[in-house]
DNA sequence: GCTATTATTCTTGTCGACAATTTGTCAACT
DNA sequence: AGTTGACAAATTGTCGACAAGAATAATAGC
């Protein structure tokens, strides 16, 4: 009788937890929640409208991903990059994705050659258009593809791992928004296209083990460091001169 | 009002949650939890004499490790393998581990090398003595050496997250115990170690993905899977014909 | 005897409150 | 002036209780 006719209501697929870890998440890889913020429950709270209880639960996932860490007094604080932390994705990335790539090749269909080469466009459009974000998101996609198409989940769960814990789409989208270096990335996506569409497992392999350790070599070229070895990118609008 | 007379409490003030993570943790890899066990927060809480609120971030963290799994209704368990998930581990952790292993290549030492010969006697004394857990954390603790000296963290957490999510421990434990395989294992250790003495990194690098393979092959070859594909390896106390 | 519906129990999700710890401030003392 | 100690504020850790939802038991109807 008291069925509540929840038509309008979409927005409850999801748990508490899942909401609140989503949003600070995507918080996080946007830059609205820039490395080194702390994060304070009592804040956080306010933000969502709920109790600590599902915030801590939400921040300890943060935790386990290596979004968030703790110090030794149990802050928190969004996950720092150091110079070390990008040499050492350098050569774990550039393996497993190739890794990806080379078992995507018995996979990948013609049709799905033709959707990544769209996609490759759609990035330099956003590009284009300044929206960095969504230009990391992009690029991400093309990388997840093959990731889709090579089915095996540990090597899945592993990229993704990294992806999160060295906060790759941040990191991506403050480096496109501070260089242009897109065109390098999207003729090296083409040339890593034309080894798939000629069936060169062994091409593929290295194409993309080299786009791997380029774009990640060009990061390091190409980002400041402060005195502790952390990378310091430009905040997405700095009005005061925060000196000091 | 202060009951807690802790004197000889000497053990680090850990954080109730961390001490619970890593008792579960715990239980899981020496099979006390085995996989597919219903973990119940008011059994927990008991256990544990705490409230519910730690068990809760816990279990976020083992959840989030990928060593307890959710079902649809939001029951925990225990993560159950399935023959995919093991065959999906094969080219990642061979591919990981030689990187680590080739990575430590530059920083191996003549002494470290005695000290890993000598740790791959203890695993052979382990198991004759059948304490196949400690076996099993003995051959972990072999494979973890190479990833010290590669000195990758990122490479560390890759690795550690298979290890966790895939209930390595677990698995390589129960398998010593069902099968009488440790003697390839080690002799492919000491080859190991023959190819560092000779600083061959190709060596180096081909031997350990060789015997990443084999270990897993083994494992697939001489495990039982149920219809499901569900890996099912003897309980450790089976007394009862659990028939079906 | 069997099915459908309603209670009851079990389990998880969320909350507000209190305790413990850390940080910040300020006054007293040497 | 600098140091030290105590007090206050901020923050995190833990608790017990209630609400919501699903699994199970019990009951009514045929």
């Amino acid at each position: 009788m008291t069925r509540e006719t929840k038509v309008t209501e979409f927005t409850k697929p999801k748990s508490m937890v899942d909401q609140i870890y989503r949003s600070i998440s995507t918080a996080i890889t946007t830059g609205a929640l820039e490395p080194g913020r702390r994060l304070v429950e009592q804040e956080l709270q306010k933000d969502f409208g709920v109790s600590r209880a599902p915030i801590r639960e939400a921040i300890r996932l943060l935790e386990a991903d290596g979004m968030v860490v703790v110090d030794a007094y149990k802050k928190k604080y969004v996950r720092y990059l150091t110079r070390e932390d990008l040499l050492d994705n350098i050569p774990v990335l550039a393996m497993l994705e190739s890794l990806a790539a080379r078992l995507a090749v018995a996979n990948i269909t013609p049709q799905k050659i033709l959707e990544l080469q769209n996609l490759n466009s759609e990035i330099e459009e956003a590009f284009a258009a300044g929206d960095f974000v969504h230009c990391a998101e992009l690029n991400f996609s093309f990388h997840r593809s093959f990731l889709q198409l090579a089915g095996n989940k540990t090597l899945h769960r592993a990229i993704r791992s990294i992806v999160k814990s060295t906060l790759w789409m941040w990191l991506t989208s403050q480096y496109y928004r501070n260089h242009s270096i897109i065109p390098s990335s999207l003729e090296e996506h083409n040339g890593i296209l034309e080894a798939f569409r000629a069936q060169d497992t062994r091409l593929v392999e290295r194409k993309v083990r080299e786009h791997n350790e380029n774009v990640l070599e060009r990061f390091l070229s190409q980002t400041k460091f402060n005195e502790q070895g952390i990378c310091q990118f430009t905040p997405p609008q700095n009005l005061s001169t925060s000196g000091g």
